[in-house]
Parts: C-alpha cells; sequence; structure tokens
DNA sequence: TCTAGCTATTGACCAAGATCAACTTACCGA
DNA sequence: TCGGTAAGTTGATCTTGGTCAATAGCTAGA
C-alpha cells in the first residue's frame, strides 16, 4: 500500500460520482482536502468482516469486492464498486464493517476519516443529504440481488445484466465490454463462475457471443424473453 | 382501511422504536402530528412495486412483507416488518416503490407524508442522522439475507434463525414463540414452505422441538454446529 | 518465439431445494 | 360439537447449480 497525490483526473472522478456530484464545489474540497489516498494491489485486502472501521472509502481506479466468509472458509460477494463509487459508507454509524474488502484489481483507494465525516452531516445538510440518497442506492442494489437470487435462474440473471448494459434507444443488437473479469461477475451474481460459463453457452442460442470479454448481443428481443 | 386516532400506546410504540428512539421528544411530537393512522386486513396491499409513494410508513402492530414478482407471477419477500419497523422510507429518496407491501396479518399503519419529512430531514440534523441509521441497519439486515442465502443450506439458515432468538447468558436450552405464521419465515429465509419444514423436521435430531408456533431449542450447542 | 501460469470452458456427478400432490393437523365459525 | 378451511407435513420427482476434474485458450514474461 503507498500514498499516493491527488491528480485533477482523481479530482474529476470524485465531483463527477454519485455521492460528491450533487454536494457544492465548496463542500467538495473541504471534504477532499481530508483524503488519503493509497494503492492496493489485485487481492489485497483493505478490511476484514466485523473489523472496527474508521474511514469511509471511495475508488478512484480499479475494482473492490466485498464479501461475507462461511463457517467451512467459502466466500460470498455482497457487493462490487468502480471506479467513482463509495463504500464502507454505513460503519460511519455501524462501527464495524458488515463485510471483507478485496481489491479484485489493481486498485487507487481514497480513504475519508469517519468522524470528520459524521461531524460535516451533522453540521450542513446537504452532506447528510448525499448520505442519505446514497444508502437508499446501495439499498436498493442489494435489495435487486437478493431478488434476483430468490426469482430468477442463472440464464436469467445473466441476460438482465446484459440488458443493464443495453445502450438507450431501439438498437436491437450492441456490444460492450466487461469491465472486469468473467469470476468477478459470476461472484456479483451470486454464481460459481462454471454456472456463469454455462450460462453464456446458454445464451449463445439467443445471439449472445462472448469473446473474451467482449459481449456481443446480436437480438436484444431474444434477451428480454428470458 | 380505515382510519384511526393514535393512541397512548401507539405513542409508545413510536418512542421505543430505532427511528424515533434516538430524537428529542419535541422533534418526535412535530413529526407524529403529521400521522395518519390506517387498518389493513391481511392481504391488503399498502402499494405495488413501481407505485410513485408519497408516503414514510410504521407499523404499529401487525406484520407487512416487501416483495418482488418475477415475470412469471412468482414472489419473492425481500423484507418483513413488525411492530415499532418503519418501512418504505427509502422512497423518500427513490421516490417510486422498490418492492410490494403487502399486510401479512392484520395491521395498524402509520404514514408520514415523505415532502414534509425531507424538509424536516433537511432542517434538522438529528432527523437526518435518525434517517441515515436506520438506512444503515437495513442495509446491513438486506445484506445479510443475501449473504445467508447464498452461503447456508436452508437447515442452516433456519438454525441460524433459531439462535437470533436466543436469549443472551448461557442457558443451553430456551424456548420462543415465532411471532408469525411458518409460511411468513419460509418466505423471509428464501424458502418454500415445504422446504422449511424439513430444515425443522432435519432439526429435530438436533433438539429442535416445534410445536405450532412454539420453537423449543433443548441443546444449543448442537445448534450451534450448523 | 516459447513456456508457464492464469482464466475460462466443458464434462460428469451429486446435492439441495422447487414443484406438485396427497395427507394430516389445527383452528374457527356455525 | 361438527364441518370446512387454512396451515403445515411428507413423499416423489425434477431442475438447477455446485463441485471436481480435465482441457482449452489466452496472456505475459523470458
Amino acid at each position: 500500500m503507498k500514498t499516493l497525490q491527488m491528480t485533477s483526473s482523481d479530482r474529476t472522478t470524485f465531483l463527477t460520482s454519485r455521492f460528491f456530484g450533487r454536494l457544492p464545489c465548496s463542500t467538495v474540497d473541504a471534504i477532499l482536502e481530508d483524503a488519503r489516498l493509497s494503492t492496493f494491489k489485485e487481492h489485497d485486502i483493505l478490511f476484514h468482516q466485523g473489523d472496527s472501521i474508521v474511514d469511509v472509502f471511495f475508488v478512484l481506479s480499479g475494482l473492490i469486492r466485498l464479501y461475507r466468509v462461511g463457517k467451512d472458509g467459502r466466500q460470498a460477494d455482497v457487493a462490487v464498486f468502480s471506479k467513482g463509487e463509495m463504500f464502507a459508507d454505513n460503519t460511519m454509524y455501524l462501527g464495524r464493517a458488515t463485510a471483507s474488502a478485496e481489491a479484485a484489481e489493481a486498485s487507487v483507494i481514497a480513504r475519508f476519516d469517519s468522524a470528520k465525516l459524521r461531524q460535516l452531516a451533522a453540521a450542513d445538510p446537504d452532506v447528510a443529504q448525499a448520505f442519505i440518497e446514497h444508502l437508499c442506492h446501495r439499498g436498493k442494489m442489494t435489495e435487486d440481488l437478493l431478488a434476483q437470487d430468490r426469482l430468477l435462474t442463472a440464464t436469467q440473471r445473466v441476460a438482465s445484466y446484459i440488458l443493464s448494459h443495453c445502450p438507450n434507444g431501439t438498437a436491437t443488437s450492441f456490444s460492450f465490454r466487461l469491465p472486469f473479469q468473467k469470476s468477478v461477475l459470476a461472484g456479483k451474481l451470486g454464481l460459481a463462475p462454471e454456472a456463469l460459463s454455462r450460462a453464456f453457452s446458454t445464451l449463445r442460442r439467443s445471439g449472445v457471443i462472448v469473446k473474451g470479454r467482449i459481449i456481443e448481443i446480436h437480438d436484444r428481443l431474444a434477451l428480454e424473453r428470458f
């Protein structure tokens, strides 16, 4: 882990993010003054489930996965965060990490002091609002995963994920590049990597072609029928 | 649905709840002035997934389940709320219901105007903090369910639920009464009712005896081994 | 260019839980 | 007290996805 200086590109990442983007620049500046940047190598652990956490984290680049560990050592992902996303903000109030955090790729992470942010949230309604909105959104993402796990088959979950990357408009074919390894997508969707692979294989008959990280959809309507 | 007056017992329910309990009485009084109470019969729908919601809801008595509906009409519970719990507060900021709400038992529900609560949260840091803490807690509950679904078998999930009702202390045997029908517990744990029944049957060999809604645990340590 | 290691795919097998059906138990109202 | 209905249990079968192993493909470094 190495300490870094913030670049103007980093600053842009903050300003265009969900949390910071709705705050006045002066407030953002005040918060960013306190930012401490670190790099993490792939597989580095940021914190463990149950740890006392005194920081809030933000992804400047790379990928972070949150996971819980079962008694038998197996891991289950509960969230994945990419560039521009804040995480572990719930620990400002819960105090302890609800899951472990690991860098799924080499990452640059900014950290902010929880106590200072709590004070700022108490003093500035805009900051409190930003947290409330962020937590509402985060909660919906988790609820989405729970509902999908409970309602959909593996293939339907993959189809749904693909459709969520469909550009707006009426195009029936499109392609996109997976922003991470397939094993990370498998974890996010609550599947074993083999099951993800089989789901892609099943979707091949519905016009989904996988070339490494590139996913080509030849018939969007066929996907929507899953 | 019938409109009701608030009783002193209702007021106590508010004051001892997670959300209201941490607020000054003057703030609680201001919020409760706006409360509108209604009764719902079992199976009454409060709102549907996707509805525009302009209220925040609170359970004074009874039981509310939030569920999502799949394309095939199947339902998956994503949360269950009992007396003293607030729900659909995320719609203050998301605007639309992320799930449908149904009374799982005859219920008395208080409703509060979202716009007024948003204004109050913007004006009063204590109210904003109460929402933030409530959303953090709520998010952890959802993450708990997601992680359990992904990590545990049906029997382990039931064992875990039972252990969460274990009184503090060193007693190795105890009993408690399920606060709702078993079919509601099944939904909450993401199981078919038959699967819940089989899990209880499996746990019989580990000292768990089911008598209607009464669950008797004869060997807590055996349960902890699941 | 080649080799080693990592990622992903495919095959085979097995376990868990859903689904459907039938039966039992419990509760409520007449 | 009796009958009807709802809740819960149990059996059988099927589907889905996990696990383990082997293989293929891809990438990076020498």
